[in-house]
DNA sequence: TCTCCGTCGATTGTATACAATGGACGGAAT
DNA sequence: ATTCCGTCCATTGTATACAATCGACGGAGA
């Protein structure tokens, strides 16, 4: 039982649970699949489910006194953004983490976003400019209180919005599904490189002027350069081959 | 009963299936959520179900002789490429198809076909150039031949084949999921103005050219350029405004 | 006639039982 | 000792039954 403690108490108990069901872990107001998808999924992203983790259907609907369905489903919406592998009868493992993985996600990410700083500069609208700016100053406000994982969470608001204003539905989509696995290594740069947050605070507010002028060339230029800076950041701090490594 | 006769025969029959099950509509061999999400998938693409159909899980089941589950997964899986739209309790519809989405799509797929070209141009290596000559060589046969679905398909296969040259599993997932959507797109291209078969070919060709000389940027470019060509082509032939028209 | 509310049907969400498969382990034959 | 084969176990794939919810329809009241 590796990943002990981590996702231990079952959660709601609906309908007839044939036995009693433990204290709540998250919410289980609407549709449990998708609750429970966001909980691993925050999991995950935060590295408290490991990489390479091995979980199972079984496992994971016990420990949440909920049936196998919405477990199974909530993997399989996992699965569709990268975050896990589904081997057929062999068990779910979280995807592991690479060098090779992130360069690829990377490299998607500055095609993508870059297209999406663009198009947010063609179309944003007031409120998007107001939204944008109120985000950068809980940035700068996190930054100052040196709040990591705050700042983590509003540079992320921050991308959102962008993705936002560009208008564009199948883009976000695309960066929707991508987003999840790059959100690991975003959140692996801020806790292992805190300093990065100096260099991202600036880079946001450049996006954001330029956004603001409608220089939608420039806004990808800029999107472009930070990630190229984040990723870099990371690599070092991310085991150099884990894509052919031990099972 | 709107999309009468498109999915009548149920296929296979596995395990107790309550009543006889009739003659098979695709091959039962493996896992049957991944079967029957193909088949619906190219029922869609090939707008044998028309976009905006509304569909039901017990309807298909029931149409193929299985149970609701791997139906369920089925149009989970459609979902997550994004060729049906799920509204909680409300139905399965597939998605419409507007010039808006249109405009959506090409314009990721440029950026991501783009990089796919790129990044193909500096990894190919000789088997993946032997089968990119060969496959246009069909092409041009087809093209020959008049046969525009066999051209339709030759060429999907090379799109396909530079992704894979591109060596970017993580591009490849995306383009996987963007793609399917695309697809639909193009079929419909094809099928309105099959001489678009006579631009696509040389341009196609140039694209090969580009990737054996390893000359990463003018792949890109002649890529971004091919798809805005197939692009225009397209436009008139999709309605002005489906997304916010009548349900 | 118009509006509001309750009932009902259609459809998906969830729970549970069973089947099938792939791998691990152990025993027998060489 | 090594290899091969058969059995068992873990895990997912599939089938089915039941619950919950949304929308439509119709009746009662104003």
């Amino acid at each position: 039982m590796p990943i002990a403690s981590i996702l231990r108490a079952p959660p709601t108990g609906r309908q007839q649970p044939s036995a009693a069901a433990p204290a709540a872990s998250f919410k289980p107001s609407g549709v449990l699949a998708e609750e429970l998808a966001r909980f691993l999924e925050s999991g995950v992203i935060f590295c408290e489910i490991p990489p390479g983790a091995r979980l199972t259907e079984e496992d994971i609907s016990a420990r949440h006194g909920l049936s196998r369905s919405p477990v199974r489903e909530a993997f399989r919406l996992l699965a569709a953004d990268g975050l896990v592998v589904l081997s057929a009868r062999r068990g779910i493992r979280v995807t592991p983490v690479s060098r090779r993985d992130l360069a690829e996600v990377q490299g998607c990410r500055i095609e993508l976003e870059g297209l999406a700083a663009f198009q947010a500069a063609e179309h944003a609208g007031a409120a998007d400019l107001a939204a944008l700016r109120a985000i950068v100053e809980e940035m700068a406000a996190a930054l100052a209180a040196g709040d990591v994982r705050a700042y983590f969470n509003h540079n992320v608001a921050f991308t959102t919005r962008i993705h936002l204003a560009s208008g564009n539905l199948t883009l976000m989509r695309l960066l929707n599904g991508i987003g999840k696995q790059a959100l690991r290594y975003r959140y692996i740069a801020y806790q292992k490189v805190p300093d990065l947050m100096r260099v991202s605070l600036p880079g946001n507010r450049r996006i954001l002027t330029a956004i603001r002028a409608h220089e939608a060339g420039r806004a990808r230029e800029i999107t472009a350069k930070l990630i190229r800076n984040s990723w870099a950041a990371i690599e070092p701090h991310i085991p150099a081959d884990d894509d052919a490594g031990p099972r």
